[in-house]
DNA sequence: CCCTTCGCAGCAAATTTTTGCAATCAAGAC
DNA sequence: GTCTTGATTGCAAAAATTTGCTGCGAAGGG
């Protein structure tokens, strides 16, 4: 929405320079430049001609990694729907902007010295500014970075960031953003019940020792898993002990190396993962150590991953509608674009889904009573 | 570099009617419009403050689909090896233009129908041209479309696409192309290597009858690891029989039913498959019929996906040294990137990798001997 | 057949962006 | 201390783009 005059007012200098800056002629002071470049990065130049050609037909689709499968799981689920309703979709891994923003500078091209240095990440934000001048016309956030709570909870500068966002007039939706804080329309699984009903059904099976392998205790994702798993162990008269559950990063090694904590500690008869990524980890350690699947450990997963059926023995999961999900959080973003506007609905929008059990083999009674 | 003057010349109309049509404003005839923006597809639209502003650290990497890991594997190496460098990446999925071609009308949205259409489809293409109308510097083609062999080979259309972008100086680098025509920089597994390695694994250990699981038969990498195959087996003094080669589309329910109809037919003892991915589906086939991994079937992969070792039984398998691939394309594409461009070696640069077996638990001798 | 009406293209005025040029300023030479 | 040199900036003229308005020509009614 900003003309050149725009952000020479904003920058305090002439609309010459910021022509000049933009052109990348010779004849600008470095600061300069590093001025200007600032508040283009809050303001991205719209020539006119582009800002009426706005409507572009390309969303973004932030996720924050690619190698646990539910995110290219959803990534596609999203695509597939966005192209549906006429859109194409730009993909964005979150986490290799905080590559970049830690990388080695002797390994950059000459360019990124001689030239304008190319701005200093900050990750999902960082992605977010570029989708924009980009061209897109909203994003969906897959696991958004604001769904890790800030333990010292002392500034909470996170959310005021995609407040920013909100206010700049970005629409965005989320997926699993678990933010009941902000004004922003929120599609999710409800993870306590999910948490619950994998609990459940492993205590229906006779298990009693039932351990959790979590993500990290920032995620709060895994936080309301773990009290749905604690809420199923009191309803069954059973406490709910903080040694049965183990942290690890979010990753198939993570629940590897969970699982083997809790293996060597508590010896549970049955865990459950924070997702099936982690999953795989378990059925691998459990695998190293000659235990059984399900025969000495059931094991249920989280997401249900298109894999997951595939894996010896097929994953016991809980199950995202991530097709269901995926049309609703592109629906729900395409309805908000909507040029004729009728329907603009501006309310906290959340859409919770149920997972769903889906049994398969790695899940069976704990062998002293089978 | 066209500015509306070169539009509105090339169009045969006025100046202000392009300016009209990119506005979307009212007051243009539909045919008019329509032959603007057939121009505007060749020749974008440049705003001249933003042609300049091309160096936007921002680069493309188009992935067929993302279903099969591989596919995310790749697209997170070639992310964090840009991200290194210094560019963000914008990842897309070719398969998904594909749906929006044939998707039905009536869903799009209202915009759609009222406002300048979405143009039409054309796959991989329309992807690309999108992206270098939202900036990006170059791309990277994962197993391009090019890959698929034209059957006819009376026209060959395919090749010409390629070879305008290189003509209007887009750089590009593939990975996996596999295509020598092309003046193009190819990063390459050597697929009949990998095909003839996994072979002569199952050779050692004593199979005769070895089936090749593969993907369809216009894909070229298939149609080289099947030159691989059989190359191994006439060197072993066996004959390389149509039968013992089943084709099926890249997936794991793909695998499935090719290993099925193997099974089924010409009872192989073992057999390599054009994709871990299409291994998965062969391994859970053999699960289904009560057969043993490897007892009754040895099973080889192809890719060496992260999840290939988690899988029970573990894949043995030819891996693509994936990172490194990644590393070499990114580096080759920056290198052209590279604005003061010394290094700018225009020669048909290829790079061929050499797959390496990696024996895990789905090999082993046939019943008969061990 | 003529007149009215309306959509649409182009003209020209208004607005925005680019660029030649001269003014300003800092640093170093004399 | 003053002059020269070169970099940097803003002014204003030139170029490009947007938009109000006029007029052409086709369709439909009288």
């Amino acid at each position: 929405m900003s003309g050149l005059a725009d952000i020479a007012r904003a920058a305090g200098v002439s609309i010459s320079t910021v022509s000049r800056v933009l052109n990348r002629r010779a004849g600008v002071n470095e600061e300069t430049r590093q001025r200007v470049l600032a508040v283009l990065a809050e303001q991205p130049y719209t020539p006119r001609g582009l800002g009426a050609l706005q409507r572009t037909g390309v969303i973004g689709l932030l996720v924050p990694e690619l190698s646990n499968p539910v995110f290219p799981a959803f990534a596609e689920a999203l695509e597939t729907r966005a192209a549906r309703l006429g859109y194409s979709s730009l993909l964005c891994n979150t986490r290799s902007a905080a590559i970049r923003r830690e990388g080695p500078a002797e390994s950059r091209p000459p360019a990124a010295r001689t030239r304008t240095p190319v701005p200093t990440s900050l990750g999902e934000e960082e992605y977010v500014r570029m989708l924009l001048a980009r061209g897109v016309e909203g994003m969906v956030f897959v696991s958004p970075e604001i769904t890790n709570v800030e333990v010292p909870l002392g500034e909470a500068p996170k959310p005021s960031y995609y407040a920013k966002l909100l206010a700049d007039g970005v629409q965005m939706v989320f997926v699993n953003g678990a933010t009941p804080s902000l004004d922003v329309p929120d599609v999710t699984v409800d993870e306590q019940l999910a948490g619950y009903l994998a609990t459940q059904h492993l205590l229906e099976l006779g298990h009693r020792r039932i351990g959790f392998v979590s993500g990290p205790s920032r995620s709060l994702p895994s936080r309301l898993k773990r009290a749905g798993w604690a809420a199923a162990l009191e309803e069954a008269g059973l406490p709910a002990e903080a040694e049965f559950v183990a942290h690890a990063p979010f990753a198939a090694e993570g629940g590897g190396a969970a699982v083997a904590r809790l293996l060597d500690t508590v010896r549970p008869t049955a865990v459950i993962c924070s997702s099936d990524h982690m999953a795989m980890g378990v059925l691998r350690q459990a695998h190293q150590r000659g235990l059984s699947v399900p025969g000495d450990l059931s094991v249920v997963g989280f997401d249900d991953i298109p894999l997951a059926a595939y894996c010896s023995p097929a994953l016991t999961t809980l199950a995202q509608p991530i097709e269901e999900m995926a049309a609703a959080a592109v629906d729900e973003l395409v309805h908000r674009l909507d040029p004729d506007g009728r329907h603009r609905t501006n309310g906290n929008y959340t859409r919770v889904f149920r997972p769903k059990l889906v049994v398969r083999e790695s899940t069976a009674p704990p062998r002293s009573i089978s």
